[in-house]
DNA sequence: CTAGGGTTAG
């Protein structure tokens, strides 16, 4: 099973002999001294130019079969993304160490193959090397999600077998591990630590985080209380909890308390109120922070970028490139995708013009991001540029081309790439048939879309969600067959949310259908308290010239405390935008610009009647 | 081994 050991460097190994240094002028011993010095860190060398003359040295001293300087090799590979090396380095050994071994699944758990990290570990099982207590947390950093839980609790059935809990952090990671396993490792993470004879403050720590990521914020409180000695760690963790829970006023209480606050305490602070929609709260932190990283300046400007805020955003985004910040994956995948969200092309391009200059690695995730900020600013040509040009796609970025077009109106385009997503074997997921479906509402192509729900249960097994549900509403209710679209929220296996059923009543608006709105009207009100529903809900009944119920809609909306904020257009003109509300006439061009509205409306009716161009 | 920002979805 096992591949045949070969010696791909340097032919059959051949006793070490000490390379003498004796005889050679100064300037070369003193080289050698920097050489040897510098071996000592290349396991921590990341620049791989670097880490290949070394490599050529220790090949022509062979102590690459010196296991020690392998298992730094092992890992200076990794750290350049080289697992094609570091595994040649480790085929030299016919009977590696465990630290060699170590150092391969660290490896590979570094370079996110975590299934052939655990292939090395039951390697290492079979040919009887025993791990130590670096094994399992070098392990457990591969797991996570869901489907890890089975793994995590092999690893602390392990664990507890050979006796390696006597190592703190081993059980550390157990339980951290465990809280990435989703709800059901919370129980294991508890009864772990309780039963723990030592905990040290990491150990709190990730207990305090991993419940106050879950919301469990009283027993992460309760914890924090209890725990002998506070750091800023703990006080960061459990500011979080209430950041995330949206709770601002005692993120802030706690904030003011505590004894000291580092970076992470303030950028909490800023990412908190950005997520509330308090940006000039978040500002105010923002500017008071002694000292800032890349983290709290993309935070700051992503949030202005959400909230559609382009001036604020790219002034603050040319005050970090001035202040000398450098940007990283997360300034410009956060960034990228809030431009995406508001349709901030202007920004999005100075962080495309960013990228270039610092010369970012354009990883997949990177041209994924800039594709779908092009896509979803209306520059789907860019979007495809970018996309076919891209020499490692996955699948996310098949997902991104397919729905930026669709959302776009190039239903035919998105649907022509979907085969070729296909073609060159890229499984179709659920998100997927998200924008194959938009694709097909927005052709018109309501039978084919059918088809292609039904393509994905059978050839993909994928079982719908409410999402898919939600798209085959719209694809039939925007298709005007409105009685197929009330029948099909009726089979669902699952219950209508507010989504469905105003996409529902979005399509009678359209197609004027009172029958469908009655039965809308009676299931609307019982559950579901949306507050564009009952405007949509209002605004049938008064097209529908039934004042009455308009009235009891908006009577219903009052006394149940709902407020409608109203819908607002955007659009960015040279980084500035104007916004437009219903019957709006704020704008200092209104009259100007009703009159191309008007003109644009006429185009459209001509179309959509048939009438054909204007120009024949 | 623990803390802040991280691409796709009506």
């Amino acid at each position: 099973m096992f591949q045949q050991r070969s010696n791909l460097f340097t032919g059959p190994p051949r006793m070490s002999t000490p390379v003498s240094v004796a005889g050679r002028p100064p300037r070369w011993v003193s080289r050698r001294r920097i050489f040897e010095q510098n071996l000592s860190e290349l396991h921590k060398c990341r620049n791989l130019a670097h880490v290949k003359k070394f490599f050529a040295q220790i090949l022509k001293s062979d102590r690459h079969l010196d296991p020690q300087m392998a298992a730094k090799l092992v890992s200076a590979f990794s750290l350049c993304h080289q697992m094609g090396l570091a595994v040649k380095v480790f085929a030299q050994f016919d009977e590696p160490n465990t630290h060699l071994y170590n150092m391969l699944i660290r490896a590979y758990v570094k370079n996110s193959q975590a299934s052939k990290a655990f292939e090395t570990f039951w390697r290492m099982q079979i040919n009887g090397v025993p791990a130590d207590n670096f094994t399992y947390p070098f392990l457990l950093k591969g797991c996570s999600g869901e489907s890890c839980l089975h793994l995590v609790q092999m690893i602390h059935t392990h664990v507890e077998k050979f006796g390696f809990f006597a190592d703190i952090f081993v059980p550390n990671s157990l339980i951290d591990t465990y809280y990435k396993c989703g709800q059901l490792g919370i129980s294991a993470a508890k009864k772990l630590f309780s039963v723990m004879e030592e905990r040290d403050t990491v150990s709190w720590n990730t207990m305090i985080s991993g419940l106050a990521r879950y919301g469990e914020l009283a027993e992460a409180r309760r914890l924090f209380d209890e725990m002998p000695m506070r750091d800023t760690i703990s006080w960061n963790a459990i500011l979080d909890g209430y950041v995330k829970a949206g709770d601002m006023n005692a993120a802030f209480q706690l904030f003011e308390k505590m004894p000291e606050r580092n970076v992470v305490s303030w950028s909490t602070m800023v990412s908190g109120y950005t997520k509330v929609g308090e940006i000039d709260m978040a500002r105010m932190m923002f500017e008071m922070m002694p000292v800032k990283s890349v983290v709290p300046w993309t935070i700051i400007i992503s949030g202005y970028a959400q909230k559609g805020l382009a001036k604020e955003a790219i002034m603050l985004y040319d005050q970090m490139e001035e202040a000398g910040v450098i940007i990283d994956y997360g300034t410009v995948i956060s960034i990228l995708a809030a431009c995406a969200e508001s349709g901030l092309l202007g920004l999005g391009q100075k962080v495309c013009t960013s990228i270039q200059r610092t010369g970012l690695k354009c990883t997949t995730s990177v041209l994924n991001a800039l594709i779908d900020m092009y896509a979803k600013c209306g520059r789907s040509d860019e979007a495809l540029r970018i996309f076919n040009r891209m020499p490692e796609k996955d699948a996310v970025s098949w997902n991104i081309i397919i729905h930026g077009l669709a959302a776009h109106g190039y239903a035919g385009k998105a649907l022509e790439l979907f085969d070729r997503m296909k073609q060159d074997n890229f499984e179709p997921d659920e998100v997927t048939f998200i924008g194959v479906l938009c694709a097909c509402t927005h052709g018109g192509f309501v039978d084919r879309g059918l088809d292609y729900f039904l393509e994905m249960q059978k050839a993909y097994g994928i079982v719908p969600k409410i999402e898919h549900y939600g798209c085959l509403v719209d694809l039939l209710g925007r298709g005007g067959r409105l009685k197929e679209a009330l029948d099909l929220i009726h089979s669902m296996p699952m219950e209508p949310n507010a989504i469905i059923w105003g996409t529902l009543l979005g399509a009678c608006r359209v197609h004027d259908d009172s029958n469908t709105t009655e039965v809308l009207g009676r299931l609307i009100v019982l559950d579901n308290y949306d507050s564009g529903n009952f405007s949509t809900l209002s605004n049938i009944c008064s097209a529908a010239r039934d004042w009455d119920s308009a009235a009891s809609v908006r009577l219903q909306m009052r006394s149940s405390g709902i407020q409608k904020p109203s819908g607002v257009s955007s659009i960015d003109v040279d980084d500035e935008v104007h916004e437009f509300t219903a019957f709006d006439m704020s704008h200092t061009e209104s009259n100007d610009i009703y009159k191309i509205v008007d003109t644009i409306r006429m185009d459209l009716g001509e179309t959509l009647l048939g009438h054909g161009s204007r120009h024949q």
